[in-house]
This record gives structure tokens, sequence and C-alpha cells, in this order.
DNA sequence: GTCTATACTTCGATAGAC
DNA sequence: GTCTATCGAAGTATAGAC
């Protein structure tokens, strides 16, 4: 039953979007999934493979979101813009839970936030055709995204940079 | 003497920037300011107040980096962007530490980084005249910071970054 | 002001029943 | 596949000597 296992990596998750890292325990993960820790740990023997599977899963909805980008019709510039804001999907939970484990210095989580940016920026550059545009965009989305993790959003922030971007020629 | 308790306020810092919030534990602090974990508890009854401690001195350091980016000869925007990518220098590492801090959702890191960034918004925004720009600038400093504490800065996006606010006037 | 020793709790993980 | 019981390590905090 893959189910378990996926309501686990959601807990996991959730459990790190609202309490960080030192609140999302075996204990913690196993009573939010409503599973006992042994049974957690048939599952995933160590928090480790806790941690890769959760990276993992979101690679997979990575490639799904950076495929959504190409053929969005509002183009992948506001895809972005607007993705990187957007909160309480399953993406955006998946994207914040691996930013905690990023910044407990894991490399595991490093490398697939790098990954993941480095699809959003290879779109964005093809897109827009300068690559200084792209890397400002990109940087803009990663405001968002810290804005998010942290609790930081600023409810008009997203109007004011659609606002200068059309004046840079990157938004309609 | 002062002089301790400073020393186990950087050990804390440098222990959440290189490691994380898991990694900055009583035991740890304690080992690298080479003080006994009495000594520290001394100090700091409890973690909580080693927290409180910390945050009140990065408010103090918050309150002159905007006086110095008032006054900054090459403008508080190039200014606001070059402190955004220092990594080093003691703001930083006590900055990058809130954000651990923050990502525990702790209400008082994230305040305290509310208040900071609050500061630097009423610097631009004054100075751009132009709270669109203002806030997208801002968000490209908090791209910079996010991509500094998760070990995903790359290179040449300073450059970029300055080449499309100079498109945009936002820089000499 | 700093140390050692220790109490108490929580965490991650194992063993074995069902 | 899931449970209970339990272990050893590590975490925060206290007590009391110096």
């Amino acid at each position: 039953m893959t189910a378990t296992r996926d309501r686990l990596l959601d807990a996991f998750e959730a459990l790190l979007v609202v309490g960080g890292s030192r609140a999302a325990t075996l204990d913690a993960v196993a009573a939010r999934a409503e599973v006992s820790k042994g049974g957690l740990l048939y599952h995933f023997p160590s928090k480790d493979d806790l941690v890769t599977a959760m990276l993992d899963r979101l690679r997979e909805q990575g490639k799904a979101d950076v495929a959504a980008m190409r053929t969005a019709p509002e183009g992948p510039v506001d895809f972005y813009l607007k993705t990187s804001t957007d909160t309480g999907s399953a993406f955006d939970r998946a994207l914040i839970a691996a930013a905690r484990i990023a910044q407990e210095c894991d490399a595991r989580g490093r490398d697939a936030l790098a990954d993941l940016r480095e699809g959003w920026f290879l779109v964005l550059a093809e897109h827009l055709g300068d690559n200084a545009l792209a890397r400002t965009v990109q940087l803009i989305g990663d405001g968002f995204y810290f804005d998010d993790t942290t609790g930081l959003a600023h409810p008009s922030s997203l109007e004011h940079v659609r606002t200068v971007l059309r004046r840079l020629g990157a938004l309609d």
C-alpha cells in the first residue's frame, strides 16, 4: 500500500512547513500520519530515508512544474512568479519543506533545490533571450520564496513586480 | 565580563550558519566558545535567552546598517545589493543566523527580520521615489539572501542584477 | 564567573509479537 | 504492514563546589 507511504511524506512535509526541522521528529510525523513509530520505520528505516524519499517526490513534481511553465498561456515569467508566491499547493509545500532541509545544511536538500532552479532558469533564459534579465527574474522568485518560507510576504509585492517587469518588456 | 557573553553569541551564530538549528545545541555552543555548559547557562539561563540576546544584538547591528545605507557614497541601492550578497561579515552572519531561527517558525526571528526589512524598504522607497521599484529591489535582495543561506548563490548574479537595474534607472 | 556532576526529557532506532 | 516495548545517545536544565 503506497497510501500510507505518501501520507507519511505528507505529514513530514507539513511538519517541516509549520514548525521547521526541529518540529519534524519521527514521533510527530507518525502521530500526524496516524501511524505508530514502528509503522513509520517499516516504510522508512531511518530519518535519512524519509528525507531522501521526500526530495525524490519533489523532483518528480518539479519536472511537471517546469513542463507546465513551458506551455503556460500567460507565459513562463508570469507562471514562474505566480508559483513562487502561491502558498498552499502540494508542490509549494514540498518546496518549502526542501528549503527547511537545505537550511540544515543538508547537501541533498541544496542539490534538489539547485536542480529545480536550473530547470526554471533554462526556461526563463530561453524565453527572454537575456541571461541578465532571466537571472534577475529568478532572484525575484527566490525573494518571494524566501518571504513565504519566513512569513514575511507582503500582499502587494506581486503586482509591484509585474509593474516593473512590464517596464523591462519581460511581461505583457 | 561581556567578552565571554559575546563569544558565546558568536559561537551560537556560527553554528547556526554552518549547520542550521539542529547543530546549534547548548553543548556545541559551549564547546565552540571554549566554555563549559554550566558557564554558558550562567550567562544565558535558557536557550530562549540565547536566541533573544542574539536577535537583540542583530537589531543593534541593523540600525547601524540602515544608517550606513542612507549615507553610502555608491547610493542605497548598490549598498543594499552588496550587503545582501556579502558573505562573511559579522552582520551577514547574524542575519543568516536569524533566518535559521525564523525558519523554525519562531516569531521572534521573523519579527526581527521583518523590522530590518522595513528599515531597508523605507530607505529604498525614499531614494527611488517608487514603491513598486523599491519592493522589486528588496525582493532581489531577499533572493540573494535566500541563495546565500541555502548555498545556491551564483557568482555572476550581482553583475546581472546591476545591468538590469541600470536599465530601470535605479542605479548609475 | 566558571566548573563538574547529574536529573529529566526527547530523539532515533531495534526487537519481536500479531 | 502495523503495533508495543525498550534501548542508547543526545538535548535542556539544575545543583552545588570552587
